[in-house]
DNA sequence: AGCTCATGGCGAG
DNA sequence: TCGCCCTGAGCTG
Protein backbone atom coordinates (compact mmCIF):
# COMPACT_ATOMS: atom_id res chain seq x y z
CA UNK A 1 0.00 0.00 0.00
CA UNK A 2 2.18 2.50 0.88
CA UNK A 3 4.93 4.87 -0.78
CA UNK A 4 6.41 7.90 1.84
CA UNK A 5 3.44 9.61 0.23
CA UNK A 6 0.70 7.47 2.06
CA UNK A 7 2.53 7.55 5.66
CA UNK A 8 2.83 11.40 5.32
CA UNK A 9 -0.87 11.84 4.13
CA UNK A 10 -2.09 9.29 7.04
CA UNK A 11 0.13 11.39 9.29
CA UNK A 12 -1.59 15.08 8.35
CA UNK A 13 -5.00 13.47 8.28
CA UNK A 14 -4.89 11.38 11.84
CA UNK A 15 -3.46 15.02 13.56
CA UNK A 16 -6.73 16.64 11.67
CA UNK A 17 -9.00 14.30 13.28
CA UNK A 18 -7.53 13.10 16.39
CA UNK A 19 -4.58 15.93 17.45
CA UNK A 20 -5.23 17.13 20.76
CA UNK A 21 -8.54 14.67 21.50
CA UNK A 22 -8.67 11.36 24.20
CA UNK A 23 -9.71 8.83 21.97
CA UNK A 24 -10.92 5.22 21.74
CA UNK A 25 -8.39 2.92 21.38
CA UNK A 26 -9.07 -1.01 20.57
CA UNK A 27 -7.54 -3.91 19.11
CA UNK A 28 -10.60 -6.27 17.89
CA UNK A 29 -8.35 -8.82 16.72
CA UNK A 30 -6.29 -8.89 20.05
CA UNK A 31 -3.01 -8.51 18.78
CA UNK A 32 -2.34 -5.17 19.97
CA UNK A 33 -4.81 -6.06 22.86
CA UNK A 34 -2.56 -4.97 25.93
CA UNK A 35 -1.16 -1.76 23.96
CA UNK A 36 -4.94 -0.34 22.94
CA UNK A 37 -5.89 -1.18 26.59
CA UNK A 38 -3.08 1.31 28.04
CA UNK A 39 -3.86 3.94 25.49
CA UNK A 40 -7.69 3.83 25.18
CA UNK A 41 -8.88 7.26 26.59
CA UNK A 42 -5.45 9.20 26.40
CA UNK A 43 -5.02 12.19 24.14
CA UNK A 44 -3.57 11.85 20.80
CA UNK A 45 -1.58 14.82 20.21
CA UNK A 46 -0.79 14.24 16.45
CA UNK A 47 0.60 11.77 14.03
CA UNK A 48 4.30 12.05 11.99
CA UNK A 49 5.89 10.20 9.43
CA UNK A 50 9.56 9.38 8.52
CA UNK A 51 9.71 7.66 5.22
CA UNK A 52 7.73 4.68 5.45
CA UNK A 53 7.34 4.69 8.62
CA UNK A 54 3.89 6.06 10.55
CA UNK A 55 4.15 7.32 14.45
CA UNK A 56 1.03 7.82 16.43
CA UNK A 57 2.31 10.31 19.33
CA UNK A 58 0.00 9.66 22.29
CA UNK A 59 0.43 11.59 25.77
CA UNK A 60 3.13 10.32 28.28
CA UNK A 61 5.52 9.51 25.70
CA UNK A 62 3.68 6.82 24.48
CA UNK A 63 4.10 6.36 20.86
CA UNK A 64 2.40 3.81 18.14
CA UNK A 65 5.01 2.95 15.40
CA UNK A 66 3.30 1.54 12.44
CA UNK A 67 4.89 -0.10 9.42
CA UNK A 68 2.69 -0.81 6.61
CA UNK A 69 4.45 -2.68 5.10
CA UNK A 70 3.30 -4.26 1.57
CA UNK A 71 -0.66 -4.84 2.22
CA UNK A 72 -1.15 -2.61 5.16
CA UNK A 73 -4.00 -0.08 4.99
CA UNK A 74 -5.50 2.60 8.00
CA UNK A 75 -8.28 3.56 6.40
CA UNK A 76 -10.76 5.99 7.83
CA UNK A 77 -14.18 6.30 7.78
CA UNK A 78 -17.26 6.64 10.07
CA UNK A 79 -17.48 4.91 13.73
CA UNK A 80 -19.24 2.08 13.13
CA UNK A 81 -18.74 -1.81 14.27
CA UNK A 82 -16.24 -3.37 12.32
CA UNK A 83 -16.95 -5.38 9.42
CA UNK A 84 -14.10 -7.93 10.08
CA UNK A 85 -12.83 -7.46 13.49
CA UNK A 86 -10.74 -10.70 13.13
CA UNK A 87 -8.25 -8.67 10.84
CA UNK A 88 -8.19 -5.76 12.50
CA UNK A 89 -5.33 -4.82 14.46
CA UNK A 90 -6.01 -1.34 15.98
CA UNK A 91 -8.92 1.07 15.82
CA UNK A 92 -8.58 4.74 16.69
CA UNK A 93 -12.24 6.20 17.19
CA UNK A 94 -13.47 9.84 18.27
CA UNK A 95 -16.18 12.24 17.72
CA UNK A 96 -17.77 9.66 15.20
CA UNK A 97 -15.09 9.15 12.74
CA UNK A 98 -12.74 6.31 13.10
CA UNK A 99 -9.27 4.69 11.88
CA UNK A 100 -8.84 1.32 11.21
CA UNK A 101 -5.70 -0.53 10.40
CA UNK A 102 -5.57 -3.86 9.04
CA UNK A 103 -2.45 -5.90 7.70
CA UNK A 104 0.75 -3.97 9.21
CA UNK A 105 3.98 -5.69 8.93
CA UNK A 106 4.24 -4.05 12.41
CA UNK A 107 2.16 -2.08 14.95
CA UNK A 108 4.87 -1.46 18.44
CA UNK A 109 4.00 0.76 21.12
CA UNK A 110 7.40 2.63 21.85
CA UNK A 111 8.62 5.65 23.40
CA UNK A 112 9.99 8.78 22.05
CA UNK A 113 13.29 8.12 22.11
CA UNK A 114 12.86 5.24 20.37
CA UNK A 115 10.82 7.08 17.56
CA UNK A 116 13.96 9.08 17.35
CA UNK A 117 16.35 6.22 17.56
CA UNK A 118 13.84 5.18 14.31
CA UNK A 119 14.23 8.61 12.60
CA UNK A 120 17.77 8.83 12.94
CA UNK A 121 18.71 5.56 11.21
CA UNK A 122 16.28 6.20 8.24
CA UNK A 123 17.99 8.12 5.10
CA UNK A 124 16.45 11.41 4.06
CA UNK A 125 12.93 11.84 3.11
CA UNK A 126 12.23 14.20 0.17
CA UNK A 127 9.05 14.75 1.93
CA UNK A 128 10.78 16.55 4.81
CA UNK A 129 11.86 19.69 5.40
CA UNK A 130 14.70 18.57 7.63
CA UNK A 131 16.30 16.03 4.77
CA UNK A 132 19.92 16.21 3.97
CA UNK A 133 20.33 14.81 0.05
CA UNK A 134 24.33 14.77 0.74
CA UNK A 135 23.68 11.55 3.27
CA UNK A 136 22.01 9.92 -0.13
CA UNK A 137 24.81 11.39 -1.91
CA UNK A 138 27.50 9.92 -0.01
CA UNK A 139 26.60 6.80 -0.31
CA UNK A 140 25.36 6.61 -3.82
CA UNK A 141 28.53 7.98 -5.24
CA UNK A 142 30.58 5.66 -3.82
CA UNK A 143 28.20 2.25 -4.36
CA UNK A 144 28.83 -0.04 -6.97
CA UNK A 145 25.57 -1.15 -6.27
CA UNK A 146 22.73 -0.34 -9.15
CA UNK A 147 20.41 3.16 -9.24
CA UNK A 148 17.55 1.12 -9.68
CA UNK A 149 18.78 -1.26 -6.71
CA UNK A 150 20.16 2.35 -4.30
CA UNK A 151 16.73 4.04 -5.32
CA UNK A 152 14.44 1.14 -3.03
CA UNK A 153 17.12 1.80 -0.74
CA UNK A 154 15.64 3.67 2.61
CA UNK A 155 18.86 5.12 4.10
CA UNK A 156 19.17 6.65 0.55
CA UNK A 157 15.75 7.54 -0.22
CA UNK A 158 13.47 7.15 2.71
CA UNK A 159 10.02 6.66 1.35
CA UNK A 160 10.82 6.10 -2.15
CA UNK A 161 9.34 2.91 -3.20
CA UNK A 162 8.56 0.43 -6.11
CA UNK A 163 6.52 3.09 -8.56
CA UNK A 164 8.82 5.91 -8.19
CA UNK A 165 11.98 4.04 -8.42
CA UNK A 166 10.39 3.07 -11.81
CA UNK A 167 9.22 6.70 -13.13
CA UNK A 168 11.70 9.12 -12.01
CA UNK A 169 14.70 6.75 -13.53
CA UNK A 170 12.50 6.95 -16.55
CA UNK A 171 11.92 10.38 -16.46
CA UNK A 172 15.85 10.99 -16.14
CA UNK A 173 17.00 8.33 -18.50
CA UNK A 174 18.79 6.52 -16.37
CA UNK A 175 20.14 3.00 -16.94
CA UNK A 176 18.39 1.20 -13.78
CA UNK A 177 21.33 -1.06 -14.07
CA UNK A 178 23.60 2.00 -13.68
CA UNK A 179 26.29 1.90 -11.21
CA UNK A 180 25.45 4.59 -8.19
CA UNK A 181 29.27 5.51 -8.79
CA UNK A 182 28.26 6.52 -12.44
CA UNK A 183 25.77 9.06 -11.56
CA UNK A 184 27.03 12.78 -11.97
CA UNK A 185 26.35 15.00 -9.12
CA UNK A 186 23.99 17.11 -11.23
CA UNK A 187 21.59 13.88 -12.22
CA UNK A 188 21.39 12.99 -9.06
CA UNK A 189 20.17 16.68 -7.71
CA UNK A 190 17.88 16.52 -10.54
CA UNK A 191 16.53 12.69 -9.14
CA UNK A 192 16.33 14.50 -5.87
CA UNK A 193 14.81 17.87 -6.72
CA UNK A 194 12.43 15.57 -8.87
CA UNK A 195 11.09 13.74 -5.37
CA UNK A 196 10.80 16.58 -3.55
CA UNK A 197 8.45 17.83 -6.23
CA UNK A 198 6.58 14.94 -7.10
CA UNK A 199 6.10 13.37 -3.57
CA UNK A 200 3.74 16.28 -2.52
CA UNK A 201 1.72 15.89 -5.01
CA UNK A 202 1.50 12.83 -4.07
CA UNK A 203 0.04 13.46 -0.28
CA UNK A 204 -2.13 16.14 -1.32
CA UNK A 205 -3.54 13.83 -4.12
CA UNK A 206 -3.50 10.50 -2.83
CA UNK A 207 -1.74 8.77 -6.24
CA UNK A 208 1.74 8.65 -7.77
CA UNK A 209 0.95 10.97 -11.19
CA UNK A 210 4.66 11.53 -13.23
CA UNK A 211 3.49 11.71 -16.50
CA UNK A 212 4.16 15.29 -17.85
CA UNK A 213 1.06 17.03 -19.23
CA UNK A 214 2.79 17.00 -22.78
CA UNK A 215 2.17 13.47 -22.36
CA UNK A 216 -1.16 13.15 -21.72
CA UNK A 217 -2.52 11.68 -23.94
CA UNK A 218 0.99 10.42 -25.14
CA UNK A 219 2.77 11.32 -28.31
CA UNK A 220 1.21 8.14 -30.32
CA UNK A 221 -2.21 9.87 -29.62
CA UNK A 222 -3.11 7.03 -27.00
CA UNK A 223 -4.49 7.99 -23.34
CA UNK A 224 -1.86 7.36 -20.74
CA UNK A 225 -2.14 4.15 -18.48
CA UNK A 226 -3.75 5.26 -15.15
CA UNK A 227 -2.45 2.68 -13.17
CA UNK A 228 -4.52 0.39 -10.44
CA UNK A 229 -3.42 2.46 -7.38
CA UNK A 230 -5.22 5.67 -9.62
CA UNK A 231 -1.64 7.23 -10.85
CA UNK A 232 -0.51 7.83 -14.21
CA UNK A 233 2.64 6.68 -14.94
CA UNK A 234 5.22 6.09 -17.62
CA UNK A 235 6.32 2.30 -17.02
CA UNK A 236 5.26 1.03 -13.52
CA UNK A 237 3.41 -1.88 -13.85
CA UNK A 238 3.08 -1.51 -17.90
CA UNK A 239 5.41 -4.55 -18.94
CA UNK A 240 5.10 -5.06 -22.76
CA UNK A 241 3.15 -1.90 -23.41
CA UNK A 242 4.43 0.70 -25.55
CA UNK A 243 6.57 3.43 -24.32
CA UNK A 244 4.17 6.63 -24.26
CA UNK A 245 7.43 8.50 -25.62
CA UNK A 246 9.21 5.84 -28.32
CA UNK A 247 6.71 2.91 -28.54
CA UNK A 248 9.21 0.59 -27.03
CA UNK A 249 7.78 -2.62 -25.05
CA UNK A 250 8.02 -1.53 -21.52
CA UNK A 251 10.38 -3.91 -19.92
CA UNK A 252 10.89 -5.71 -16.64
CA UNK A 253 12.56 -7.52 -14.66
CA UNK A 254 12.83 -9.17 -11.01
CA UNK A 255 15.65 -7.56 -9.02
CA UNK A 256 16.07 -8.39 -5.28
CA UNK A 257 12.70 -9.88 -5.81
CA UNK A 258 10.65 -7.06 -6.96
CA UNK A 259 9.32 -6.44 -10.10
CA UNK A 260 11.16 -3.27 -12.01
CA UNK A 261 10.14 -1.54 -15.06
CA UNK A 262 12.70 0.99 -17.58
CA UNK A 263 12.03 1.85 -21.18
CA UNK A 264 14.70 -0.07 -22.97
CA UNK A 265 15.20 2.96 -25.89
CA UNK A 266 14.46 5.76 -23.34
CA UNK A 267 16.71 4.00 -20.56
CA UNK A 268 19.85 2.14 -22.56
CA UNK A 269 22.16 0.26 -20.99
CA UNK A 270 24.65 2.80 -19.84
CA UNK A 271 22.64 5.75 -19.85
CA UNK A 272 23.67 8.19 -17.30
CA UNK A 273 20.61 10.25 -17.85
CA UNK A 274 21.32 13.77 -17.13
CA UNK A 275 20.02 17.16 -15.71
CA UNK A 276 16.33 17.56 -17.02
C1' DA B 1 -13.05 -21.80 -4.47
C1' DG B 2 -8.53 -21.31 -5.31
C1' DC B 3 -4.41 -19.01 -7.01
C1' DT B 4 -1.34 -15.02 -7.72
C1' DC B 5 0.17 -10.80 -6.90
C1' DA B 6 0.87 -6.23 -4.50
C1' DT B 7 3.34 0.86 -3.46
C1' DG B 8 7.92 -3.89 2.01
C1' DG B 9 11.22 -5.62 4.85
C1' DC B 10 13.03 -9.21 7.88
C1' DG B 11 15.83 -13.23 8.85
C1' DA B 12 17.80 -17.76 7.61
C1' DG B 13 21.01 -19.96 4.72
C1' DT C 1 18.64 -15.25 -2.82
C1' DC C 2 14.89 -17.26 -0.93
C1' DG C 3 11.08 -17.91 2.25
C1' DC C 4 8.09 -15.71 5.24
C1' DC C 5 4.80 -12.40 7.50
C1' DC C 6 0.40 -9.59 7.12
C1' DT C 7 -4.57 -8.85 3.92
C1' DG C 8 -7.43 -8.25 -0.02
C1' DA C 9 -8.15 -7.50 -5.02
C1' DG C 10 -8.18 -9.53 -9.30
C1' DC C 11 -7.82 -12.86 -11.91
C1' DT C 12 -8.80 -18.05 -13.23
C1' DG C 13 -11.79 -22.03 -13.05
Amino acid sequence: MPEGHVTHRLARTLTREFGGRPVRVSSPQGRFADAAALLDGTRFERGDAVGKHLFLEFEADRVVWIHLGLIGKLQLGPDEPPASPGTLRLRIAAHGVRADLRGPQWCRLVTGGERDAVAAASGPDPLRADADPQRAWAKLSRSKRSVGDLMMDQALFAGVGNIYRAEVLFRHGIDPYLPGVDLDRATFDSVWGDLVALMPQAVRDARIDTVADDHTPDAMGRPARVDRHGGEVYVYRRAGDPCFVCGTPVARAVLHGRNLYWCPTCQPAGSAGGPR
